[in-house]
DNA sequence: TAGATTGTTAATCGATTAACAATC
DNA sequence: TAGATTGTTAATCGATTAACAATC
């Protein structure tokens, strides 16, 4: 197969694209066209065909796209057509929003194990899964050939841990840490930097205040 | 003055240099090249160069750049050199690990209020923050002229809250409901999709094992 | 002064948009 | 068949990288 590589920038607008269909499913409609779903999303219809046909014709020349199987497809393109095992390692705030969020359990991320370094919560219960102590991670790992690790622990912990993780099979870590992680090519990483967003906030309305004041 | 619009792109990256010069001051390094920072960071040090000059010449030729001058300067291009007052609307799990980060405090973001629907919750505290119901709001973003709100509640109420604090005045919404808000100009917005992250984190896995298997 | 390294211009690369032939 | 709309090629735009003259 032609493997040819997807550039993170398309791959970065498909779970909006997957969003906006899931509503109009939900709204029953059956059929859009490039240029329609280019007004409710606001991107010009023919990024919207460039990107699909990345991925192969899902359209039909006269009609447009049929919703509910574009909407099939690109969930499949993301992945989240299959169940992937989780576990949250670090369960402050954080790792306990994610862990009890809905959302992420409706798309196939189902919450296997969680961890911390805290003896006190050893044993107690998130969502029907007990807190482990952090020593047990490879054992779990492989035992239960966990797929995500979650890493919402403090900055000094998340660069050994995700050695760790890596050294025992996951495949992929989604890393709250505000540190860029060191680890091999078959072990992937998504970071969600939160300080980062916030700053690009900070800036947007510094900007907008001295384009406005000046 | 000439206000030329610097590109998101440009914006993206600022947070993480922040960081690493943040990090090469504290371990009490002076100057650095570009070249230098180029091979710490892993990305070009072209392209560093180029993203310093948008905002003006900060090295200096055949010395580099000065670490506590340059990490000073962005902190200013960010609006991280002033302070920040924010309110959190919705008190989960995601709100509190959110008005309990202290990285946030650091660098200027001030908690000052907190909203919820749950009448439980009402005079409950939260870092000495008293829960308020949401019908206070627009009250309190006046009386206190406070310039962030987070919204982290659920997907369909983001959409009006997002309206009401749009009309008193707020200068920015950091999003993390999943869906695309709709404010005048004048508001800033700054979304955490966390869903989407995840999404593009299994892609991720995807990809890497339809290259590897096939 | 010689060496180092920036600031900046020019070249390249990639992503987005426009246009239109193919086709349902 | 005629009209609509995709899939895809070509044109444009913007972002990244390379190169080098300016200068500390």
């Amino acid at each position: 197969m032609a493997e040819k590589e997807i550039s993170q920038a398309v791959i970065g607008r498909l779970p909006r694209y997957f969003r906006y269909l899931g509503e109009l499913k939900e709204r029953g409609i059956e059929r859009i066209s490039s240029q329609e779903l280019s007004d409710i999303m606001k991107v010009t219809a023919s990024q919207i065909r460039q990107d699909f046909n990345n991925f192969g014709g899902f359209g039909q020349q006269g009609y447009g796209y049929n919703v509910e199987y574009l909407y099939d497809e690109i969930s499949k393109i993301l992945g989240i057509d299959k169940q992937h095992s989780l576990i949250i390692i670090g369960v402050g705030h954080l790792g306990q929003a994610i862990a009890n969020y809905t959302n992420f359990t409706r798309r196939g991320f189902v919450f296997k194990g969680a961890f911390d370094t805290n003896p006190e919560l050893y044993g107690t219960k998130i969502k029907d899964v007990e807190v482990r102590p952090i020593e047990e991670i490879e054992d779990f790992v492989i035992k239960n050939k966990t797929e995500i690790a979650v890493l919402t622990v403090p900055k000094d912990q998340a660069k050994s841990l995700a050695a760790r993780l890596s050294k025992c099979g996951i495949k992929a870590i989604w890393n709250f840490a505000h540190v860029d992680l060191d680890v091999p090519e078959n072990v992937q990483v998504e970071n969600v930097h939160l300080s980062d967003s916030l700053m690009k906030l900070s800036y947007n309305i510094n900007r907008y205040e001295n384009k406005t004041k000046k």
